[in-house]
DNA sequence: TCTTTTTTTAATCATTTGATTAAATCACTT
DNA sequence: AAGTGATTTAATCAAATGATTAAAAAAAGA
């Protein structure tokens, strides 16, 4: 039952090279098209590993979806609560992590959204992350701004979106991108590091009154 | 070989139903999660009959994937290559059309954005789309109104992957948005009407110099 | 009506794929 | 070194799934 300390024979620990192979195989083709004989080649490990350690294809998929999940809601719930950064500031922080973060792991946008489409997993059914977003002190700060007549009167759930597409799609659609565009990782990356400053620019564009 | 009329004894051929099923199916789940005989179930028809008239689900699945991409590009090309228009009112046709396009069929976003990243499907590989749209009309008129100083200089690629994003990422984010916001349906396409009015706006406010 | 062609079905095949089992190997304790 | 438990493997199972086949049913043509 428990598999405590990773005092295997081989290099690293088994258990470890096999989470980390299911994260680089499922977030590369999702959950229906990954088979577990792909995760234990890429893993260098036998098939039977797999199930010995994390029971069955869906339970080893529940525990790197919430993983991924984790890992994409912290850098922005943390940002949409800070109470000592200001509205401005947090436009940029946001941009600045969330470009950061997928640079380092461009799949994590695709997966997330193809993912909780395909219903494979109820992630959010017990979480009020919706809540927990409308009511920050980004937002609050947000509609203060409006009625100090700020900023343009339009809905935060636009302002947040829009902040949210600016930022992710780019990822999103990057497979699009590369192959319509014809575009190479390193210059697709470039792009992505312009934004970084860029969209707060437009951003902030958008919202003069 | 030729199943030319669809002179069949049910209600309205089944060559047909097969397609518009596959089309639900895949649009719904993607290539990997579905299997063929949801297809049949969904057309209400016997299995074989699929085999029969496409000889394959990959065979199928082109077809679809290519009326798909068609339909959805077709939009944008026609914009794009427009000479009668002005740089404004092409990117209210932009907003306009693609939001009604993706109220009538939302999956559709995912469905191409998945399905590329896949690679199923060697679509683009003899399509110079990347060209089309980088030469023409809208970019040519862009550019005039960067030299003319009428809007700030940035690079065409952000100038497209703005509009698109501000565009496309809420439909294809629309499963997430419904379960992180707790969208009902009605109100997700309130919020969608409200932007093909909005993004406009928010792209003309960003190009101010 | 009778024949021929097209359409549809039930049954079955062959492969893929998630999962299990029993045995072998390894690492550590005594 | 022997024993004990943890780790790893090869072999195999059972279910799912794409595809095929042979025959029945329907439609069309004579």
């Amino acid at each position: 039952m428990s598999a405590k300390k990773a005092n295997t024979p081989k290099d690293q620990g088994a258990e470890a090279k096999i989470k980390e192979a299911a994260r680089t195989v499922f977030h590369k083709k999702g959950f229906a098209a990954t088979r577990t004989r792909d995760i234990a080649e890429e893993a260098g490990i036998n098939l039977a590993l797999l199930n010995y350690y994390f029971r069955s294809k869906n339970k080893l998929f529940e525990i790197i979806m919430m993983e991924t999940m984790m890992q994409f809601m912290h850098g922005m719930v943390s940002v949409f609560k800070d109470e000592e950064t200001s509205l401005d500031e947090k436009i940029e922080l946001v941009a600045i992590r969330y470009i950061d973060l997928m640079i380092a792991d461009p799949e994590i946008p695709l997966f997330i959204l193809s993912e909780i489409r395909s219903n494979v997993d109820n992630f959010f059914d017990n979480i009020p992350l919706g809540k927990v977003l409308m009511n920050s002190v980004f937002i609050e700060q947000y509609k203060t701004a409006i009625q100090a007549g700020e900023v343009k009167d339009v809905s935060p759930l636009h302002f947040i979106i829009n902040l949210m597409s600016l930022t992710v799609f780019p990822f999103a659609a990057s497979p699009m991108l590369k192959k319509v565009g014809g575009l190479k990782n390193e210059q697709f990356e470039q792009l992505m590091q312009e934004r970084k400053k860029l969209i707060p620019i437009w951003i902030k564009a958008s919202l003069q009154p």
